[in-house]
DNA sequence: GGGGTGGCTCCTGCATGCAAGATGGCGCTA
DNA sequence: TAGCGCCATCTTGCATGCAGGAGCCACCCC
């Protein structure tokens, strides 16, 4: 089994940011990709482009984005250029430098387990919204539907459930998001999922590659069917803690991955996590540029 | 009293986004504005014009930021100026039309409550954190000295005390994100922060023009005291509430201003705001431009 | 031999010209 | 008279040229 595992991760690990692209254009992000749908401007072309390109690692972390370079690598001129740069600046993506330029930006450990609490910390106060403010009986039905469509994959270890299971896992926390009716929580929540290990389907990867981390998506489950209960039965903190400690969920799954680095360095995004004791990534030489 | 309190508020007008600009550039905010001091570059420049011009309410909301106008009124160039729109777009002021340009964005009533929730939720993070994981004895001395200092100003009623007052909060508040040491959490805090009233000092305008509410001087530094007793007894779950309600008192503020109207259309970034029933601000005619 | 200084090169910030698309108004037609 | 379509103008998106400044290397002086 772990053989067929290991070969089908590619296709994976390729769904796994447009997945996750997806849902940040199709909730709130910046109304700017919402409403050019592809490559309609040089601007989201670049971005995305990008963005592609440093979750893949490409770009090591501390490599400094210079314009002209990536002006003959992606094939747009130097304006829109300096505009998709200072949007990943903004996604927290890349850094800037005193003097000018960008670099791509480090984080540690601390600061991937900071987003993943964060990210809880919001989803718990969506969760509280929704429960103090009421949702609608057919908004609540279509998250419950969602949530037992889930249940049908927990168990199958096949990879069209994963990728459905991904796909599903989005949906449920974009709905959860929605019930809230907040567009300052949205765009707040937004700013942390950007980050490529900050999302609710971040580190689920490893739940599909180590057996023993199955045993989350049984225990997420439960979690979703308890939130759907509080926030119908209108128990705000109930429902604020139980996102928390959901997200929380992504904490075990660092952990578990951080002991199996080759794991991790499949992950999108990985390459921008430094490590404290072993080796970074895979190249020694942090600046090929 | 409130003949002096009358004549010398403008000055405070003046004063209160000054201190939160201070306050976004020393603290995180974005490293743009933290590495070229004041006018440095045309982008800064523009930044800082326009986002005065939007907080004093000389562009109506929904009023469209036309690039040649702007280029002839701030005497940039239009390659800074897109790159100023873009920020004001990421900072919440500004929204993006789907056929492109910007148009000043509006705020409901809901809006700035909820971003005044939300300033407690991240702020009850960050004391949480603050207690969870400890703070040296010398940075809890400082918040002691600063709480302590403005314990002297809460019975005092001339305005420079009130300015003091208002920078004090501002350090107190920023001293307690510090406190957090995490990085991410603080740049989530300065997103919701830049909306002009939801920042720490955004109503306090009004315990100081409206004497019924100065009381609440006196319960915010005793959340204050709360807040930095819970913190040295490592009582997290205690910190993150006390923080959450200390920020309420916004919403009393909030409260109290939308039934004084003449003293909430003084506030900077009053113009932002759409109440649902009386007339949204002086002039008449939404578009000068 | 080491440190400081001068020059050079690369890089970013800015301005402006050009073109394509959207919007609004006016006129024509049914 | 109302609706539709076309045209003109305005506005934005993009590309490129230019200048200023920072960093680096080499060379010279102490």
């Amino acid at each position: 089994m772990q053989g067929e595992v290991a070969t089908r991760l590619p296709a994976v690990l390729e769904a796994a940011p447009r997945t996750s692209e997806f849902r940040r254009r199709s909730l709130a992000g910046t109304a700017i990709e919402l409403a050019r749908p592809a490559h309609r401007t040089q601007i989201t072309k670049a971005v995305l482009r990008l963005r592609e390109m440093i979750f893949s690692g490409e770009f090591s972390s501390g490599a400094r984005m210079s314009e002209l370079p990536l002006v003959a690598l992606l094939g747009v001129s130097r304006t829109p250029l300096r505009l998709a740069l200072a949007e990943l600046e903004h996604e927290g993506l890349l850094r800037s430098l005193p003097a000018g330029g960008y670099v791509v930006r480090e984080f540690t450990q601390g600061d991937v387990r900071d987003a993943i609490e964060l990210r809880g910390v919001l989803e718990g106060t969506a969760a509280r919204f929704a429960a103090e403010r009421g949702v609608p009986a057919r908004e609540l039905a279509g998250l419950v539907a969602t949530n037992q469509t889930i249940r049908a994959l927990v168990h199958r270890a096949d990879y069209e459930s994963f990728e459905r299971y991904l796909h599903l896992n989005e949906d449920f926390h974009a709905r959860l998001m929605k019930m809230a009716r907040s567009p300052l929580l949205t765009r707040a929540l937004d700013g942390i999922s950007a980050l490529p290990f900050a999302g609710p389907s971040a580190f689920i990867l490893a739940e599909a590659e180590l057996p023993a981390s199955r045993d989350i998506l049984i225990i997420a489950h439960r979690q979703h069917a308890d939130l759907i209960d509080a926030i119908e039965r209108r128990q705000g903190a109930r429902a604020e803690g139980l996102a928390r400690e959901h997200a929380r969920l992504a904490l075990s799954n660092l952990e578990i991955v951080v002991e199996h680095r080759d794991v991790l360095q499949r992950m999108p995004g990985a390459s921008l996590i430094s490590l404290p004791d072993a080796a970074p990534v895979s190249t020694p030489e942090p600046d090929p540029a």
